[in-house]
DNA sequence: GTCTATAGGTGGATAGAC
DNA sequence: GTCTATCCACCTATAGAC
């Protein structure tokens, strides 16, 4: 374990940065928000991320590899293409019921002022997540265990457009409550949930 | 007309400010940037918005007017429930298509750090918002032209949620006309629009 | 790896002349 | 209503000691 990296004070401040950024957004932080939270000084964040562009892409990086961690692991546990779908909508709602945007979603607003390493993992994010939407969706059609017309393209678009407005509108609105109305009626609207 | 306002710098003023928030978030634009584009000083600015949340409030009351000014007067042109609906998706589609994001849309992300009387424009947009497509929607039901389960309000928050998201998607994936795929989706579930 | 100190720039905002 | 001049707080970033 000789070459293990310090798991200290660079997480740390990530985990700060994330809540700042999923909060406030990425022009409304700063090295001394973070420094602060931390409880070191400016000096030492520019040793770990020697810009806010670094810092930023370690931030849409490390979201990156746990969402998808998360979405795989639950993947392996859940059978049912339906089952997938109403987990997948439970992260979002996890995050917003912690009083956060979704990473990505937030830093989407942000974009023409992002630099390009930023920009980049976002369209990463996105992408990645419609293809494995359309995975959930192929075989859940497949199985008759979801219904739509067309390919499953778009119908992932779609979801990922609609969870990711639910949250901005939710906060923006100033009632959370709304992100599980609208989100039901989008399992609805494929199929994923039984009639009541 | 004595008592009628300069419709000048304060107007210039307004457009200038708006197109910057709509590009850039709330938090990314500065009395600097707007005074350079309108041709003016920066102290010219505090005597006709004394802050940056004056202004700001400002920006979000016009936009509310003028976004439901022009919903009202296509209202009264279009007599078709589902033709309005399309209409309205439209209009998303146009401030999309001059590379923005809608203005409330882009400061719902930023309302962590907004002062409160824009905190309380936000919700006054959406709260309208779901008002309006919520009679659209019962009438369209009612003639026969649109077609969904439960109460209309729901289905109301449901489209605002996914035209914002499909907006702020579409800027942070990079790829612009994803837009018009979900809008199309979205109309397809409601059905208002026919089967090609 | 963390600190102090500081640089150089920009933020929103004000005073007062014209 | 617009200008010049200025304030001070905060920003990102760097140098160099410990």
């Amino acid at each position: 374990m000789a070459t293990r990296r310090d798991p200290g004070t660079a997480n740390r401040v990530l985990d700060v940065a994330e809540r700042l950024v999923q909060v406030r957004g990425y022009n409304a932080f700063s090295y001394a928000d973070v420094a602060a939270a931390v409880g070191v000084q400016k000096a030492s964040l520019h040793h770990h991320f020697p810009g806010k562009a670094d810092l930023g892409a370690a931030l849409v990086a490390r979201y990156h590899r746990a969402f998808f961690d998360e979405l795989h692991a639950m993947t392996a546990k859940t059978r049912a293409p339906a089952a997938r779908l109403k987990r997948y909508v439970a992260v979002y709602g996890s995050v917003l019921r912690r009083n956060r945007m979704c990473l990505c979603g937030m830093l989407a607003s942000d974009v023409a002022t992002l630099p390009k390493a930023m920009r980049e993992g976002l369209q990463r994010f996105f992408a990645e997540n419609e293809i494995w939407l359309r995975g959930v969706l192929e075989e859940g059609r497949e199985r008759g265990e979801l219904r739509f017309d067309g390919p499953a393209a778009p119908v992932a678009s779609f979801i990922v457009s609609s969870l990711e407005g639910a949250m901005l509108v939710a906060r923006g609105s100033g009632k959370l409550d709304r992100f599980d109305r609208v989100a039901e009626r989008l399992l609805d609207v494929i199929g994923a949930r039984r009639r009541s």
